[in-house]
This record gives C-alpha cells, sequence and structure tokens, in this order.
DNA sequence: ATTATTATAATCAAAAATAATCATTTTTTT
DNA sequence: AAAAAAATGATTATTTTTGATTATAATAAT
C-alpha cells in the first residue's frame, strides 16, 4: 500500500484543492514545502485514479464530481483514505465488462467505482440516489443506464430501505454486485444499519457475482448487523 | 498584476462574462493581464466548446445553454424566473396540512416547494432524486420522509420513468399531487416527454386532489404529448 | 463602391511547464 | 544491520503556451 507521508501530501492536495476547486503545482509545492516533480507525480496519480483533472499550471477538480461542502463531515469523510478507496474502485471496476448489468450498493467506496465504468455500455442498478446522480452528471454521452430502487430514503445517507425497495430488487437480476460494508472479518460481513442491510440481502440474491469493497478501516472489524458470511462472497 | 494560469483566467473570463453577458477582447487583456492573442485563444476555445458565440471584438454569451464544466447550465436555467416560481410554490405549498401524505413531480417550479414544507409532518412521494436529495439535504431535523418511485433515471432529467416507476406508485395513496407541467391550454395538459408523462399518469390516479405548478411561460402553450384534460384539475 | 480602420488569423520565436532520466536519500524488508 | 525497494530532487529534453509580428478579413467612413 502507499506508505504513510505520501498518503498523508496527497489528502492535503486534496484538501487544498476542495478549498478552491483548483491548485496549481507552483502552490503546492510552496504549501506543502516539496520538489515541483513530487508534486507533478502526486498530480499524476490522483489524475490515474480519475480524483481530477489535469491542466496545465494545476489540476482542478474531476467534472462531475459531486460537489463537496466543505462544512459536512460527511464530504470530509469522503476524501480521507481517497486514494485508497479509489485503487480498490478500480480493482473492483476492471471485472466488469461492456454490456454487463451489475448493481451497485451505496457508499463511499463503491461511488468511486463510476468513473471507472464510465467508458462502458452498462445498466447499472442501484440503491443509492448519489450514485445515480454522479452517474449522472458525469457526462452527457456515456451509454449508462441507471435504475434505481423505489422505497424509503433513510435520512442523510442517499439510500433507499424499506419492503419497496426490496421487492423492486426482485424484478432485476445481475452479474454483477458490489457491496459497500461496514466490517468484514472472519465471522462474516456486518453493517450498521438493519434496514439497509434488509436491501443489501436483495441484491445479493438477485446477483450472480458478489464484491465487497472494503478499505483497511473494515478490515477485522464487526458491525452492529450481520449481513451474510463470508463464504457467500466471491 | 501577475498573469494567470489558463484554467483560472478562462474560469474569470466566464465569471466577467457572466456579470454582462458580453466580453470585449479589450477588456479581458486588461483585466487579466495577458495579451490579445492569448484572450483570443481563450475565446475560441470557450467557443468551440459552445459555451459562448464569438462576435467582432469580443464574445457573448451563448443563447440556450452552455456545456462548460465549470458553468454549471442546469443551475442558470434553474434561476430563470426563480421569483415567480417561488411564489407559485409558496401558494401550493399552502394548500397542505401537517400529517399529509403528497406526491410532488419533479420539476423546477415543485422544487422550489420544499422550503416551505420543512416546517410540517409530512410524507412526500416523489418520482424526482433532485426533489429527494433536496429534502435530504435541507435539514437534519425535519419532519419529512421520503417516499421514492424506482425504475430508469431519465437522462439529464433526475426524473424516474418506466413502467416500474408507475407499478411502484399503485402502492401510495397521497392526499395532494403537486404536478409539473410544459404547457397549459384549453385543450389541456401536456408535456414534452411521453415516458415522464406515464408516470405522471399514474400519479393522477393515486391522488385525490391535483395541483397544476405553471409559471407565465407554460400558460397558453401545448407540449407534445397530452397528460389530461382542464377537467381533471381541482 | 472604395478606402481607412480595426479585429482577427496565422506564423514563429521566447518563455513556461512538463515528462523523462538519473543520482541521492529515505523507507522497508530480510 | 545490510540489501532491496521506493520516493524524492536535480538535470535535461520535450512539449505547451504565450506574445510579437505580419498578413488577412471584417466593419466603418467617405
Amino acid at each position: 500500500m502507499v506508505p504513510m507521508k505520501k498518503q498523508k501530501r496527497i489528502e492535503q492536495i486534496l484538501e487544498l484543492l476542495n478549498k478552491n476547486g483548483e491548485l496549481t503545482v507552483e502552490e503546492a509545492c510552496k504549501k506543502l514545502s516539496v520538489s515541483p516533480a513530487t508534486i507533478r507525480r502526486d498530480f499524476s496519480l490522483l489524475s490515474e485514479k480519475k480524483a481530477v483533472t489535469k491542466s496545465w499550471g494545476g489540476i482542478i477538480l474531476l467534472s462531475g464530481y459531486p460537489v463537496l461542502d466543505s462544512m459536512t463531515p460527511l464530504s470530509q469523510r469522503k476524501t480521507e483514505f481517497l486514494l485508497e478507496k479509489k485503487v480498490i474502485a478500480e480493482k473492483a471496476a476492471s471485472f466488469v465488462k461492456n454490456g454487463d448489468v451489475i448493481m451497485i450498493d451505496g457508499g463511499t467506496t463503491t461511488l468511486e467505482m463510476i468513473p471507472f465504468l464510465a467508458h462502458l455500455r452498462l445498466k447499472i442498478i442501484t440503491n443509492s440516489i448519489l450514485i445515480a446522480q454522479h452517474i449522472d452528471n458525469l457526462s452527457k454521452k456515456h451509454d449508462l443506464e441507471v435504475f434505481l430502487t423505489g422505497g424509503m430514503l433513510y435520512p442523510s445517507s442517499g439510500l433507499l430501505v424499506s419492503t419497496q425497495a426490496s421487492e423492486s430488487l426482485e424484478k432485476y437480476h445481475a452479474k454483477w454486485l458490489f457491496l459497500s460494508t461496514g466490517g468484514v472479518s472472519k465471522k462474516g460481513i456486518s453493517n450498521s444499519n438493519i434496514l439497509v442491510v434488509e436491501t443489501e440481502r436483495s441484491m445479493i440474491k438477485q446477483s450472480e457475482n458478489v464484491v465487497i469493497l472494503a478499505d483497511h478501516t473494515k478490515i477485522g472489524k464487526n458491525d452492529l448487523v450481520k449481513l451474510c458470511d463470508l463464504k457467500d462472497i466471491d
């Protein structure tokens, strides 16, 4: 994995970027006291991982990326370990082939998959209005069809829950399910909210292959509600 | 003054342009301290991206809406006749009483109702992820439960369509429906998209009272698809 | 319609920014 | 602690951007 020193710098770059929406090489050099060469390498990395777009003289926030307003703690959480999330998201996205039907569970890591899927022709089923909107904003000429489960919007999460959501999932069938999680351990996969887990169970039922996206903070952790055993995962 | 980086410069140009609707090469040179050649190249770029139209001596805002990342066309369109929309929205919201179950069709005017409903205890059913998200963002301590119809996300509109959406509506029953529209005339209510109209018809079926929200640009106009007759409206 | 004026487009050299390369330092692994 | 791997900074070559110059095109004035 990425060494801490670099990790920290990348996070600071993203923080500076979030303030203005853009950041020059020069400015970043001064604020982080490293050479232009290093900053350029960092910028290239971020650009590769679809976090920013590069331009002569600096970087800007990736267009279509949900605007991270600096006041909410949620947005802060979004830049935490963002690069790690992106690496995981890219790996997960690499399974998907053109023409696939996939399900994407709502979450900060699963959200990062979208830029890596944008070039494909896909049908995407999701329980997250954030993911739906992100896809919609991405570009006007992508080939991603989005299907949203109905149901009740669970406050402050952008997730759809309730039997409505579960039932509507029964009408779909997907090749891949990309599941977000609160914890992964020997005891299985778990999450913090029973309503969300209900929906996730329905998603598992309707999918051929299940992929879990978990960063290092989730490993070895058990969250409140058990979702399924490890053996159910591919 | 120090000349600035390209990215920032482009943004500044658009900002200056937004103030007056037009911008001369000369003025842009002075304000951004770069040569006319550079400004012309920037203008050409913007013109290529369909953000502006070039004219002798400068540029003017493109009528309709530009497609540049840094300026959001939708939000600009949203501010058109905003005050009028707000007045209409407030009037519509005044029908709603505490404890009601209501349906809100997606649209720029219906969206404006939300702040006027925020103090009530309501269940809100909607086909628009924008409305759903708006409510969710509003405040953490409101008493609005949001239910979203499932279905396919119609691109660039935030609206859910398809039989999925219509079917899921059958499970709900509302006292009020607040309907957005493309046109209102003696011939009835109409809208531009057949898929959206399908969903709207389902909403009408499940509601006791239907309220149309239309600003002056919609009156006397007939849009592509007829939704219903005037007599169906309350 | 013709000329004068002004704006633009095209071209090219200078400046700035970046990518590639390599030696040096730092970190990790054994 | 030594060896290996990775990251950094400096140097150089390459690319992009910029501004000046000149030629062309468009408007305005006569």
